[in-house]
DNA sequence: GAGTTTGAAACT
DNA sequence: CAGTTTCAAACTC
């Protein structure tokens, strides 16, 4: 399975993974914010990474970057590829802005996406931009001002030199790393210094940690981006795709809310990931260094002896995007195409998959002195347990698919509108050839513009195949058809256009995205067309998907229900056991609930209840009505009510901790009533625990995580043994079956007749006398009485089977 | 598997 | 906001 790199992920929008972290975040711009990633303990570095984000356009120009290992102990090969083309598009990651507060989350719906995929699987994205420049603006600046700022400057930029690629990183005093798009009719792979921000051929430019510009590696590359010491490479290509009536610049801003830890900046990283860095080539801009992997875990690793309690729930380091559909044909490297979907305020970014045909290359190269993972991702969007959503307009939006992000929750889908829908209403043919390489839809529903990612159905499936295994629950955000529509049944294949969820208009809810659960149905904005956007489990997607037959429900009703709650019993996520490494979230078993209060753990993760023991259950689309007030009712009493509550703590604390605290009495705070120490996490100071052991220095704490270390391992020990010792008996099984069938009798025992007992216990007696005369000690001699009895036992059972498959050869 | 304990959520 | 009740998960036997 894919494992989203943190690397990747330290690109993700801190939104995504800890909306506390928008309030922890210092507003001062000036003031530096670093990324403390809490690495989980499974986490292993990812010594390469491909993005792909490839415009659908056609067009040949290529902007291609390397980024190849600093470090001389780089592992060869191990370099990956990121490509990125767009064609006009405005495409925005916008994790939380460190400036903003309340403000900034009401208007910050969508974060991103995160994808991760498999090393072996190359990643195309296509963003469908409109805008005339073509610009991918990463923009880490904590303050908005830095943002405001880093637009400006790319504006700049863009007049100066066209297509770019703008990032900043976070927490960077706002200045921006700028992507430079090859101009039109400029040929991809042509190379450039960095820095030349006049030449004529279309630039990446790679900033190193710290600003230092790397080397260009490879000449073929327009860029190269080289990782400092340990850093991992990772090489962004974009693509440019011929605007045919774009007029808007193309933008891809990721904006990344820092956890600040006191943690130096990248400069100071220490040597195991220093992150990767992109140098801006346009003359406007100095060089600004971007980091894209986090530097964080390494400081922690590197010290010995120090446990790090880490939460599945959340893993900041990781950022990665990802995956569109691209075609195997360049397996060489390892890439995934998808579409991100962001929003950012009201901006919403798509990455659409275009035809890998003007593939922008990135070629990225790691180095770490870390175990490196063949495991290549691109990931945009959130964490675990972060309040991570692509919203899609219900009515406009085009084909879309299910993108699954490792970490996070949510699950990105691709759906069908009414218009794609009737096409869809016949048993299908492979949308391959219908989805229209479609550019992004972007909707402007008053205050919020949607954009919806067209990504080729098999893309996808790859995608989620990849990307099951990291992920935790997810929660699917469907745009429904439109609500005018009628009931179409589809049906679809793995190559298909998937599902449509119906949806039903819920005014109440206004589009605060990062409050509403999966299930709500936002609306459009007034004087919009009708538009509804659905928040739907991703189980349910996923089952969908993998059924033959979706039907696909009108908007007053849910005809669709009982046939997708008839697939409730599929494997969590669509996935068994075996396809994936992801926990389960574990079965509710709600009876007075009915699975629409916070006491049930499904509805509090914004999940529909699937494969649960509840009764008399409501959390799911036949009760879509009742869901959505209850939904409401929750938000009216708490609108942190569906937001994680494990989020960074405050500078100098924990990175992680209860965004509200325990209120433990008698547990001490050692078991798994605290959500604390459920959480793998100390309580901090604003816990109201009474009594309280989950400290740092506790030695009850330390004692049960020794122990539950000890027990872990026997449990793997026990786990292996019985393994081998089931393999061992279904061999000798294998072995002795066609005998003892044949026979009708227990192999052995039925050729050990009087003869073969004498003979044994002569022969036992012969090693017993040897021994005796040879004058060896008691124990020897037991040892080679015990051996030759061994001998004997091989030998009636090598004569029985012989006989036995003689016999039967015989037909005896 | 039934019963108990626990603390968050819901309610007053 | 504090106290109480409800609830479902965690835990024990």
């Amino acid at each position: 399975m894919d494992v989203v790199s943190p690397e990747l992920d330290s690109l993700l929008p801190d939104e995504i993974m800890d909306t506390e972290a928008i309030e922890e975040v210092p507003h001062s711009q000036s003031e530096p914010t670093h990324d403390t990633p809490v690495p989980m303990e499974t986490d292993a570095p990812v010594t390469s990474e491909s993005l792909n984000i490839c415009s659908n356009a056609a067009s040949a120009e290529r902007v291609q970057a390397v980024i190849t290992p600093a470090s001389a102990d780089s592992a060869p090969g191990s370099q990956s590829s990121v490509t990125i083309s767009a064609s006009s598009t405005l495409f925005t990651i916008k994790p939380a802005l460190a400036t903003s507060t309340a403000a900034t989350k009401t208007t910050d719906s969508l974060t991103g996406t995160t994808v991760s995929t498999s090393g072996t699987q190359k990643l195309v994205t296509p963003f469908a931009f409109s805008a005339a420049n073509h610009q991918i603006i990463l923009n880490k600046v904590a303050s908005a001002q830095a943002t405001e700022a880093a637009k400006a400057a790319s504006t700049q930029v863009i007049k100066q030199e066209g297509q770019k690629l703008l990032v900043t990183t976070i927490g960077k005093s706002g200045q921006p790393i700028v992507l430079q798009l090859p101009h039109t009719g400029s040929k991809p792979g042509v190379s450039q210094t960095s820095g030349d921000a006049k030449s004529p051929t279309p630039q990446f430019k790679v900033v190193t940690i710290g600003g230092r510009e790397l080397k260009p590696v490879v000449g073929s590359a327009g860029n190269q981006v080289t990782t400092l010491q340990a850093q991992q490479l990772k090489t962004v290509q974009i693509p440019k795709k011929t605007p045919a009536s774009s007029t808007a610049p193309i933008k891809f801003i990721i904006t990344k809310t820092v956890n600040s830890k006191g943690l130096s900046p990248q400069t100071s990283v220490t040597p195991v990931i220093a992150g990767r860095v992109v140098t801006q080539t346009s003359p406007a801009m100095s060089p600004k260094t971007i980091t894209l992997s986090e530097p964080h875990n390494t400081a922690i690793q590197s010290i010995p002896g120090k446990k790090i309690a880490i939460s599945p729930l959340k893993t900041p380091s990781k950022v990665t995007v990802v995956s569109v559909a691209s075609p195997p044909s360049n397996t060489s490297q390892k890439s995934v195409a998808l579409p991100v979907s962001v929003a950012l305020g009201q901006q919403i970014l798509a990455v659409q998959q275009s035809a890998p045909a003007s593939p922008v290359k990135v070629a990225t190269s790691q180095t770490t002195a870390q175990n490196i993972k063949p495991v290549q991702s691109v990931t945009v969007g959130g964490v675990g347990g972060s309040q991570f959503k692509t919203i899609i307009p219900l009515a406009t939006q085009p084909n879309v698919q299910q993108i699954q992000v490792p970490g996070s929750r949510f699950h990105y889908v691709r759906l069908v509108t009414a218009t794609t829908a009737s096409a869809a209403g016949q048993p299908s043919a492979p949308n391959t050839s219908s989805v229209p390489t479609g550019k992004p839809l972007v909707v402007n529903t008053g205050a919020v513009r949607m954009s919806v990612p067209v990504v080729q159905a098999q893309t996808m499936k790859q995608v989620k195949q990849t990307l099951y295994g990291s992920l935790d629950s997810g929660a699917v955000y469907v745009a429904p058809k439109p609500l005018t529509s009628t009931p179409q049944v589809v049906t679809t294949t793995q190559t298909q256009q998937r599902l449509i969820m119906p949806a039903t208009p819920l005014p109440q809810i206004q589009p605060n995205f990062t409050n509403l659960p999966p299930g709500t149905v936002l609306t459009s904005a007034p004087g919009g067309s009708n538009v509804g956007y659905a928040v739907v489990p991703a189980q349910y997607v996923t089952q969908l998907q993998q059924s033959q037959f979706v039907t696909l429900a009108s908007s007053s009703s849910f005809p669709a229900s009982s046939s997708i709650q008839t697939q409730a019993k599929l494997p969590y996520n669509g996935v068994s056991a075996a396809e994936t490494t992801s926990r389960p979230r574990k079965p509710c078993n709600c009876t007075k609930s009915q699975c629409l209060k916070l006491y049930c753990d499904c509805f509090a993760n914004g999940e529909f209840c699937n494969n649960c023991n509840c009764n008399n259950c409501f959390n799911n689309l036949e009760h879509e009505t009742e869901r959505l007030k209850a939904i409401k009712t929750c938000l009216d009493r708490n609108p942190e009510a569906f937001k994680p509550k494990i989020g960074k703590g405050k500078e100098g604390e924990s990175d992680r901790r209860h965004s509200k605290g325990c209120n433990c009495k008698r547990s001490g705070c050692l078991k798994n009533y605290c959500e604390c120490y459920e959480a793998k996490i100390m309580c901090s100071s604003i816990c109201k625990c009474i009594g309280c052991k989950n400290f740092e220095e506790s030695p009850e704490r330390k004692t049960l995580m020794h122990l539950a270390d000890a027990a872990e391992v026997r449990v793997q020990q026990q786990t292996a043994a019985k393994t081998k010792l089931s393999s061992q008996i279904s061999d000798l099984l294998m072995r002795t079956t066609p005998i003892i069938s044949s026979g009708g009798g227990r192999l052995p025992y039925t050729f050990v007749t009087k003869e073969v007992l004498e003979a044994t216990c002569e022969c036992l007696l012969e090693q017993a006398k040897r021994a005796e005369q040879t004058r060896q000690p008691q124990a020897e001699a037991e040892r080679v009485i015990l051996e030759e009895f061994g001998h004997c036992l091989m030998s009636i059972i090598s004569s029985a089977g012989k006989a036995k498959t003689d016999c039967a050869s015989i037909n005896c």
